[in-house]
DNA sequence: GCATTTGCCTAGTGATCGCTACAGAAAAAA
DNA sequence: TTTTTTCTGTAGCGATCACTAGGCAAATGC
């Protein structure tokens, strides 16, 4: 009765084969995913506290007790919101981690679908997670996103310290310093993003930011005009 | 009857000379200096919009009128307290512009100062200006400070340019793009400050992000214990 | 058809928001 | 002292907050 509620109706999973069973009541007059959407669109660009409920079920089209009963509360609601974002918008980080072969490609990937990713046009700019619950009420909520962006700094170490094992990177290379200035260079972009800068500025950036790497070549603060 | 609440009252300047007038009704209760300053210090932990009229009262140790009637609407108050705060714990970056004979040593100084300041204990972590009015229901709180940042970056920008000029740093030099790199690592210290990170690293992380200099050393990501 | 189940709509809950009217209290001016 | 001026405390304003009770609507199961 209770968790039921908030999963997609309609198909239950039975002996391994997906069958679809035909609700018993009025089924829902909206579609819950472009409603969800709706609201990550919302949290993304006001925040956690400046996004009412009103606010939340006038973007959604829906009225306060479908939104209820569909998403549980205002809370539950925003936790859906990050989960579906971190999949939806927030996983080119851990891709370009993943996918790329050294630390240095994968984080100098990373930057440059930053720049992208945070200025795309149609969206709220930057990041929902650094941005959506700074200032609140609730710590808890709060705290929730913290500790995201404190996993994704220690996502970036380890995959550094992997870097030195692998011997991409110097023995003496600091991992800890050098992903907690990826996190920096991050979240100054999507902060720049949320004021107004533009892809080609952020990219210019994120550019200029992977000079620190030990294995960078001289002079990076050179205009590109000049230096090619 | 106006303005003249809002200032401190019981002193007025008379042909240049300092006359110290007594006021005609009952004396305030409070020392409006020490008042703001606990606005301050709410402002900067908790932002515009999560500090409400009566947390400001409760640690001002004052009622709702007399909040009102020494600092006028919740908006003004925050408006001075954004002012103080740049003349009383904002200003170590223009001060570091302003007296340091180049513009990287300049910068230097200011990220090294920004982690001290942004973790001085006793205080609210990070930099008021970045964090206060970020998902705020009046847009305009939100523009204030969105155009100090701005007006930061600009400055950032105009003193590289200086230095361009004064041949310290090549001509080549992107100063625009060096200008936001040295915003996005201020904003991104003074986030990873909010979500505990030490004086330490964030010093580790200023002193890796000046190695997109072009004057700087090789080899910058090293570790300290090692290169130093 | 009828009963059951489930979603939607109206209308409201108590709590808190920023803010203020009003009366009493404390000072100087008369 | 009395009057005038200003501040303080109580008490409450209308608006909005997150949230929900209750009745109706729309589907399936019988």
């Amino acid at each position: 009765m209770v968790s039921r509620q908030q999963t997609e109706s309609g198909t239950t999973a039975r002996t391994g084969v997906e069958a679809v069973t035909k609700q018993r009541g009025r089924p829902r007059s909206f579609d819950r995913e472009t409603a969800l959407e709706k609201a990550i669109l919302a949290f993304w660009e006001h925040g956690y506290e400046a996004t009412s409920v009103s606010d939340l079920t006038r973007v959604m089209g829906i009225g306060a007790p479908s939104l209820y009963a569909a998403f549980g509360d205002k809370r539950s609601l925003f936790d859906e919101v990050v989960r579906v974002y971190g999949t939806r918008y927030g996983s080119f980080g851990e891709r370009a981690l993943a996918e790329e072969p050294t630390a240095r490609a994968a984080v100098e990937r990373m930057l440059r679908e930053a720049a992208a990713e945070y200025t795309a046009p149609g969206r709220p700019h930057g990041c929902l997670v650094i941005h959506a619950a700074t200032n609140c009420t609730s710590p808890e909520v709060e705290e929730d996103l913290r500790e995201r962006r404190n996993a994704n700094i220690a996502a970036f170490e380890s995959r550094m310290k992997a870097g030195i094992a692998a011997g991409e990177l110097p023995a003496g290379t600091d991992a800890a310093a050098l992903a907690r200035h990826t996190g920096a260079i991050v979240q100054g972009m999507s902060q720049q993003a949320r004021d107004g800068a533009t892809r080609e500025q952020l990219e210019a950036l994120a550019a200029l930011a992977m000079a620190v790497w030990p294995d960078s070549s001289a002079n990076p603060a050179r205009s590109r005009t000049e230096a090619g």
